[in-house]
DNA sequence: ACGTATTGTGAAACAATTTCATAATATTCA
DNA sequence: TGAATATTATGAAATTGTTTCACAATACGT
């Protein structure tokens, strides 16, 4: 015994039209294939399902709990099957993100509340438990979009440049680093560094600046929030390296100075990993083009 | 674009199982047959179900929700296919009953508290509003049951006699006729006559006595409740003709009097009335053995 | 009781699902 | 990395299920 939605919406049909010609009229097809459709229906279930006395077709008991039930049930698969229509012309959709970079909450927020605003029908979200094994996820279509500054090749998977950056040195203006006009590996070897609590080869300090030089800190101190990491710098309790758009109020700080490392500076671009078939997806590239022009105004790519 | 709850169950099963392989096995199918079916599934769509990347197949965030959808309504389904696994079986069913005779209520309800107790899953329930035109509602099963004591020769619907039972005089003992031994219509001539308030047809007093003898009360008063058509009987506000067994307790109580109508008395046989593939059905038989047992173990029929 | 409206039935046409055999692809483990 | 294994995909044929057609049977209204 197995019931299937056909059935349901057999049941609804010849309720609704009142008779089951009417009903195969509704349907598009002929009134004796209704017929067959009730007969079988009826041997499978070993129920009569309709009074068969009387000649408009009407329910009988159980078919009147049949029909109780196609009403609970056929509305919400209609929906799916709207929800899926949306879907499939790219109005609805998922989309979480998972962020590599632990600073990036600053500019995407924003862009995010922005983004909900325009696409109301598409589910957000921002996983940062993945920070780990982004990209794997993605691939399994865990997540949606991962924010990345370093890009991979990898099949169907596309990366798309979102803006340029440069990690910054802030320390407190009493700080002796402070008179120097730019700070380089070795001025790190007396300080204690402020980090965001995750592994060293995802902090630009050291990927970019300190593992190339070998150079190790006096110590390392790890934080979890922005606001408190320079907290603690305008204490003087150490030094920190963050993303120029971290600092865009701090410049105007005197309790702070921001020093450029090395004497050029280091740019660093950010980048969205996306699936290919998703990465033109409407939704999706209105996404990307929001996080390209909207984090940094003052700030746009180098390149 | 039409679901239907086979998909459903595809869905959940390879959800459930891990992987196609796996749940064409629980579904005893080939699993060259699931992965037509899903390929057939995720076309009429137009959305990715599954994340073809991997090798166990896993569902998308599209697959998802469609199993979402699954996990709310295949429950709700196969608590029907349940539900009338046991109406074929005849554990559980329908029984409306209608009753004509006003004052059935009196036996009846202790009848179904007792059949309730026995017979769980089926829905019982009296239908007071259909006492006129019961056996065509009958008929249209849109009741189960009609009590009724004028058994009628119709198609499809058998009346079983449930017990006999004789309409009675009761009138306080004060009143006049206290004195006679019997009444007879007319008696009645110069009486306020305390009835139900339904048409003449259905009460006993007229049919059996006073309109084939052409008598007509002084006067007619329509009371509900037996309760209170008693109580003002006592008070005599006027004399009733009732059931012996609504006058069980009565007769033992001193402020009334109870006589039989004529000499001899009348006696009347209530019958209930079921369309006759119904008749032999477990909880039916259980119901009518109940009633022509329990209602009142002094009185059984008397033929 | 007759005509009309409605439902039921059997055989054939049509459409779908499933199986079989085998290819293609991913994953695992040495 | 490359074989071995596990898993999914595919095409053609067999099977099963659904619909149509033509007409029979049955209820309903006047």
């Amino acid at each position: 015994m197995h019931f299937e939605l056909r059935h349901l919406r057999t049941i609804k049909a010849i309720n609704d039209a009142g008779g089951l010609a009417r009903a195969a009229d509704q349907m598009n097809i002929t009134q004796s294939a209704l017929s067959h459709q009730v007969k079988g229906l009826e041997d499978q279930a070993g129920v009569e399902l309709f009074v068969r006395r009387t000649k408009p077709l009407r329910l009988s008991a159980a078919g009147m709990r049949f029909l109780k039930l196609a009403e609970r049930v056929l509305p919400e698969v209609e929906a799916l099957e709207e929800d899926f229509r949306n879907l499939r012309q790219g109005r609805s959709g998922r989309l979480h993100i998972a962020i590599e970079c632990h600073a990036c909450f600053e500019w995407l927020f924003p862009v995010l509340e922005q983004f909900r605003r325009a696409w109301p029908d598409v589910d957000v979200d921002i996983r940062p438990g993945l920070a780990f094994d982004a990209l794997p996820a993605l691939q399994r279509e865990d997540v949606d979009v991962v924010v990345s500054s370093d890009p991979e090749s990898l099949d169907g998977i596309d990366f798309s440049a979102l803006f340029d950056y440069e990690p910054v040195f802030v320390a407190s203006s009493q700080h002796p680093l402070a008179v120097k006009d730019f700070v380089v590996a070795d001025d790190f070897r007396d300080e204690t560094l402020i980090t965001y609590p995750v592994d060293r080869s995802r902090l630009d300090v050291f990927t970019e600046l300190l593992l190339p030089a070998k150079v190790e800190p006096r110590a390392i101190r790890q934080v979890e929030l922005t606001a408190v990491i320079l907290l603690l710098v305008a204490s003087n309790r150490g030094v920190a390296v963050l993303p120029d758009w971290v600092l865009r109020d701090v410049r105007l700080d005197s309790d702070y100075v921001t020093r450029p490392l090395t004497e050029k500076g280091i740019t660093r671009r950010l980048y969205a990993a996306t699936r290919d078939k998703d990465t033109s997806q409407p939704f999706m590239a209105y996404l990307l083009r929001l996080a390209r022009t909207e984090p940094l105004k003052p700030r746009r790519m180098s390149a």
